[in-house]
DNA sequence: AACAATATAAGCAAATTCGCCTATAATAAC
DNA sequence: GTTATTATAGGCGAATTTGCTTATATTGTT
């Protein structure tokens, strides 16, 4: 089975959310905490293994302190 | 009943998308031929009325051949 | 006004996400 | 190595999205 355009560009987009979240020195759990939903969705979030929502990807901007334009801001 | 902060997030989602579309000429009808969704989900997603994922809206910013930074670019 | 094109609405089933949980693995600190 | 911290994995039910469809409304054109 082959990887599709939109699963490279899930994982890219995990990718980064983990490169800026650990750039804010903060663990799966805090952002979890902070954004207010399971350790575990943000661990299928930044590998990529699941197909959040605007809404999600948008609190986690939120969280980070980071606009959403600049977690978007990558190289595929 | 109160808008959530995500409602109001998606709702201006939503306007971005419908008048980056109109800008390039575009029904609603186009726009779903070229990201191969409904019609009625392009509606749902422009009216702000349901919480697309990810993808999806990668998938659009594809079909109007605008990066996603771009597109989720917008005062609230 | 009449007609055509475009957009909205609503319902239903299938697919997917997500919270919740437990268990295991990997990494870091000592 | 041992222990603690952090991350991954998987299952299950509830909630949500989506494709599909039909119907209605709105907008634009003549």
């Amino acid at each position: 089975m082959k990887y599709s355009r939109n699963d490279r560009y899930l994982k890219a987009l995990g990718n980064r959310i983990r490169e800026l979240r650990v750039a804010k020195n903060l663990s799966q759990a805090d952002l979890a905490y902070s954004v207010n939903f399971e350790i575990s969705q943000i661990s299928r979030i930044e590998r990529g293994v699941t197909n959040t929502s605007i809404s999600n990807l948008y609190e986690i901007s939120v969280a980070l302190d980071i606009p959403l334009k600049k977690i978007v801001d990558f190289d595929l």
